[in-house]
DNA sequence: AAGTTTATTTAACAATTGTTAAATGGTTAT
DNA sequence: ATAACCATTTAACAATTGTTAAATAAACTT
């Protein structure tokens, strides 16, 4: 009994130190915004779930209301509509940063978005519940939120600007040479929806892309 | 010398009464994100400055760090960047919201972006440091910047999506329907940028547009 | 391995937007 | 009022991107 007892404690520590483990990107994420502490990040460790989402299947569905916020540890994610029975790609995430449909994260509205799996991915799930407990009682995560969203916020100006000055030539271009792996593991249909142009067009663009 | 100094008390009541009046499109706006009592709001009402800035004057200039945070009570914004010698304008901000080169403002970097008066305006400033003395000291503040950047953010993402799927008289169609104050006090090359097409562009879009 | 599905490319033609240059219209300053 | 400046339109032509349809390539199933 108490051997057992002690196999328990041992194995469960060893799964937190996985877990902890998992915890990496995450915390060299949020470490750029807000200083946290060993004890600060404790308040968070209880409240992640670690969960393996397969290629194309759904982490956010059309009519759902979304309750859940993803760190993408491994994989890509995309964020797209259904407009006139065809999907519209708005978004691939990058590795390493949050995704969730944020019109109905915020407004708890049924999201018009769907947020799927375009490779194998390792997600690390905040539920909206403990965010806002932990908004509500650390004003250091409602800091952590303020500061990650106006990143975000910069981030889609950016993109806008893009879409204002740069031909869809430079905007692939730029996209290569910002996530190289990218190209490589998500197919070309998301890419050319993200970058505004039609299928066809960006493999044409490709086929006459000087170096 | 007493009535000196009624008269004094008398003009200082009058003027912070109009300048409370002042304040109402702001009240209203942020009250749309989070519930503020009247104690809530007297922790700004000293450290917001009302200015007139004249049509084409510069709010944040280009090299400059972004102090300011402005809400347009009057009068329309533009941001936009100096781009081989040209202009161009990303943003038109519409009456009653903020406004600030945010990049700049939260690296507290030099500004690459420029932000000046498209027309007359009536601005509500708030200087950084006070800004980050309520949200360091009123978690509602804190909450409330959050909260509207991520509207902001969603916002910015409705472009984005305008941008992949849409056309640009579709764009402009949209814009007309929205703001249809806009065109009419708004130089058409601004409104050209901020869709994504050239000034000759939009012209010709004008004149075939059947409604 | 053969067959099925999905991803990507290719090509011809259409539509949209950019480019250059000039004309017209409206405002502002002297 | 005239001149000077800025805003908008017009037009011809160029470049980019969309559309449709098909061919090829690659990946997945049985």
């Amino acid at each position: 009994m108490l051997i057992l007892g002690y196999q328990h404690f041992f194995c469960d520590l060893e799964e937190k130190l996985k877990a902890l483990d998992k915890f990496q990107n995450l915390i060299t994420f949020i470490s750029q915004y807000v200083d946290f502490t060993g004890n600060d990040l404790k308040s968070i460790y209880d409240k992640v779930e670690i969960i393996q989402l397969k290629k194309n299947r759904i982490f956010i569905d059309e009519g759902e209301i979304a309750e859940k916020l993803a760190f993408t540890n491994k994989g890509y994610l995309r964020v797209y509509y259904n407009f006139d029975g065809e999907e519209i790609t708005r978004d691939i995430t990058p590795l390493h940063t949050f995704a969730t449909a944020l019109p109905s994260f915020v407004s708890q509205k049924p999201s018009f978005e769907v947020i799927s799996a375009i490779t194998d991915c390792e997600l690390l799930i905040i539920h909206r519940n403990d965010l806002e407990f932990l908004y509500s009682n650390y004003p250091k995560w409602e800091r952590l939120g303020r500061r990650i969203i106006e990143e975000m916020f910069v981030e889609s100006q950016r993109r806008i600007y893009s879409f204002i000055t740069e031909t869809a030539e430079t905007r692939y271009k730029k996209l290569l040479k910002q996530y190289p792996d990218m190209i490589r593991d998500v197919p070309l249909k998301y890419i050319a929806d993200f970058l505004g142009i039609k299928l066809q067009s960006l493999s044409r663009l490709r086929k006459t892309i000087e170096w």
